[in-house]
DNA sequence: CTGAAAGCGCTAACAT
DNA sequence: ATGTTAGCGCTTTCAG
């Protein structure tokens, strides 16, 4: 059926015997044109299926109406949070979404850059990939004037707005946390601290210590990546720390998740041997045992700001060059209290 | 800097004297075209920063060499690897996605398709929502020869292929090993029958039954959808049977970490008093206690084959209204072992 | 092997 | 309030 050729505004304006302009601008809603002819128009329009020709209309605006988005990647609750609250506001606002993932490597970032500049997105959201050491591959966006608007994993320079947590912030109460609970030896498993979200938490961590006479030492500092294995790994080696750590900053809830099943596959309990504060709020901190005490990070409000923002710097009524915090918090489950939640971290009535 | 004009053909064809249609033909690779020219070309084309207009050339071709996905969610393991397989196959192809998700709300999902069909998406890919009842607001794609290829959940009709995995089998395997763990009365945690995916599931749980000679009791089915408090639902339900069943195939790995938690809750012993087998090895399968066995579900394979297909059919080269099945298996871990697996379900030696 | 020219569908001056 | 017209940048016949 109908597999015919496509209505164009010409097609319309001839049965209509108007010009195709007025056809154009009636589409528009044009203040100009009489409400009977815009109602004839929309008539026609729906009678003969027309649907306008984005291609043509971009070529002629030199607009894309397209958002690029650039993230590490999309397996976490928080990137997937960030990504909804990205197209809640973007949709609202008519703008198409182009979405790439770096698979946290900064050679495929800077392809993923290169291939939305070429399709010519008229702004870009992105996270930076875990080996991204400098922005050069998106000079070319800003030469050209195209707002980026950067979250979570941040470089921050001159042209760029960012939205963040206040990681250091997050990092501090987290560990102050630990300290409150009556750890003592505070490990703190981690990821490059090239990346400012762990230097800002380790930041935290190290003043949270600071401040309660604690020090700082750096054989309880593991860094590794985000995979299971880091995870594994971290466990082994805060097991052959001696003395035994009492408590442990992880900043990433799968990796907490995994060093938390290993501790305990050693038979460390958890948390009375060792406490575990985690980060992110994914959903696994709910299912784990003990349940996971974390910080709570507001993907969907990130997404949302950032490209609210970005859509502002599109259409000129915003500036570059903001940092804007989003607030964050600690969320306490069973992991990392000194009375042990019974069972599971939740109130439970025991079967009769 | 350079915030100039945008490069064209026609300048590179003035500095080249040569026309712009040289230029075209030469950026095409056109074999009738000197090999001396092509490198003039590429040459000036690196050397003005020329990008090539997707619109101008979109618009003269009429395809938009984008493909459309719509999904039920972003939020499973299961998602985002078939969207990883899609994005793989289709950026290596030089196709661009836009991604759409329906909230589970068939009405959503109408308004998406509406949305990408205005786009002019050469090709879909889709999982229908939760309560999507029938195909209509994808009949104007069929109808304009748009392909289309469903995955996972589907409806079959005569114009599109489908991928799946074989549900049926998966729910008998999952069903039989627990028979053959010592299951006798085995409680059916599922959703929606009406869905494909969950009516075959059932389907084989039901033969499974009859195989080895059990009944398929009605009371012994839950119903319910794929939040949190559906596990805790259903956890509630089974504490209520008598006699209480001693298997569980919940065909969701979160309602089923949910459900487990539950139980443990009250006292049940998993899976000494009863065993369970999840559904699509998401990454909290591997991290709550007992580990959970699943069937795994190959995200990443689905994504490319789906995407595979479509792009053959948007080319010509391959019918639509195909099944393609993909294999899936059954990963036994620690929850339906009928000795149990010693700790969280993996071998360990106890700290010395 | 290369060029000339038309046209994809739309919008925005500039008329009227 | 509506019409005329040019042109966005590219591809592709058709001619050489």
């Amino acid at each position: 059926m109908s597999n015919d050729k496509e209505v164009t505004i010409y097609d319309i304006a001839k049965k209509l015997n108007i010009s195709p302009a007025t056809v154009s601008r009636g589409l528009q809603d044009h203040p100009s044109i009489s409400k009977k002819t815009k109602k004839r128009i929309a008539d026609m329009v729906a009678e003969m299926g027309y649907r306008s020709n984005h291609f043509a209309r971009n070529l002629r605006q030199q607009q894309t109406q397209t958002i690029g988005v650039i993230v590490h990647e999309l397996n976490s609750h928080f990137i997937t949070s960030v990504l909804a609250g990205i197209e809640k506001v973007t949709t609202e606002a008519g703008y198409d979404l182009i979405i790439a993932h770096s698979s946290e490597s900064a050679v495929k970032e800077a392809s993923n850059a290169r291939n939305l500049f070429h399709k010519r997105v008229d702004g870009l959201i992105a996270s930076l990939s875990f080996d991204t050491q400098n922005l050069d591959h998106f000079k070319a966006f800003t030469d050209k004037g195209v707002p980026i608007v950067f979250f979570d994993r941040v470089e921050k320079d001159d042209s760029n707005t960012v939205v963040v947590i206040d990681n250091s912030r997050a990092g501090y109460l987290a560990t102050e946390h630990l300290v409150s609970q009556g750890c003592r030896r505070i490990a703190h498993i981690t990821s490059s601290l090239n990346r400012n979200v762990y230097a800002d938490r380790f930041k935290g961590y190290s003043e949270a210590l600071a401040a309660h006479g604690l020090p700082v030492l750096k054989k309880l500092l593991v860094v590794g990546d985000l995979s299971e294995s880091a995870g594994v790994n971290a466990a082994r080696k805060v097991l052959a720390m001696k003395p035994r750590p009492d408590g442990a900053f992880v900043t990433n809830d799968f990796v907490a998740a995994v060093f938390m099943r290993t501790l305990k596959e050693s038979g460390v309990r958890v948390p009375q041997d060792l406490k575990i504060v985690g980060f992110n709020n994914d959903a696994i901190a709910k299912l784990i045992e003990p349940t996971l005490t974390t910080v709570n990070y507001p993907g969907i409000d990130i997404g949302q700001i950032a490209a609210r923002n970005l859509i502002d710097q599109i259409r000129g009524v915003a500036e570059p060059n903001q940092s804007i915090i989003v607030p964050s918090d600690l969320i306490v489950r069973g992991s990392s209290l000194e009375k042990p939640a019974h069972g599971a971290g939740r109130s439970h009535r025991p079967a009769p």
